[in-house]
DNA sequence: TTGACGTGATACCCTTTGGCATCATATCAA
DNA sequence: TTGATATGATGCCAAAGGGTATCACGTCAA
């Protein structure tokens, strides 16, 4: 059971924050060094870090006063799985993932509060 | 050049829009058949899908009284393929796209007012 | 010890967002 | 025509979002 998309898609809405993800997929970097990137104060750019961390996207070590933010790329993976569902519409090349495809199709998102699941379809 | 992907991560970032997609997925449906799937007005949803067709997700198509969305997957595509960039740091089978993916490094995301394009990174 | 430095936390602001209620308009069916 | 149906459009509202300014606190280096 993958976990809620919810945080990460919601981390991926902001491209700053995208940016923040890209730029940390080139090198660790502390606060002041992402902050030093962006026409905007540090404490607005530790917000988005933080959205970021809620999305399970980056992780965080302290270093001495420092705190180095670190890309967890595979926290994009439950991202690009339910995009794959999708890739059938454009690719043809599709053959073993059907099964798999259809199994998954009554299965909608129940990752927030407000998913009703009344999807009665099929 | 991708089109702007702000319209279509904004339109991805809410769990009623993933489950509309997914429900658009299986079949053309008129707004009233969606809206009859969720727990909020017509109004609401109809929001929804004009966000999902701000985004290029959906297209609408007039018949008769009735409005019928559907699914535009193909507007997914620049969102895998900007999450494909991350890849590299949870698939090793990486070969050939290595080249592509280092000279895409340098050039980060232009798809917004405030992406301000400070990145020193390199 | 004493600053400078890097960060966390908080309060405040304005805009956007997601929802509702309501009314107007167009179309289908008698 | 007349009424029910399907939708568009608008105004309103509370909450969330993205920023700023500001202060407090731990850490490093003299």
């Amino acid at each position: 059971m993958p976990p809620n998309l919810q945080p990460t898609f919601r981390a991926l809405s902001d491209p700053t924050r995208r940016n923040i993800l890209r730029m940390l997929g080139q090198r660790d970097m502390t606060i002041a060094e992402v902050s030093a990137q962006f026409d905007m104060t540090r404490a607005a750019v530790k917000k988005h870090l933080v959205v970021l961390s809620d999305g399970g996207l980056i992780t965080v070590r302290t270093e001495g006063r420092e705190r180095i933010n670190t890309l967890n790329a595979q926290a994009l993976k439950p991202v690009t799985d339910w995009l794959s569902w999708f890739e059938r519409f454009w690719d043809t090349h599709l053959d073993a993932l059907k099964d798999a495809i259809e199994t998954e199709d009554t299965e909608l998102e129940k990752d927030t509060k407000d998913d009703t699941g009344h999807h009665t379809n099929d």
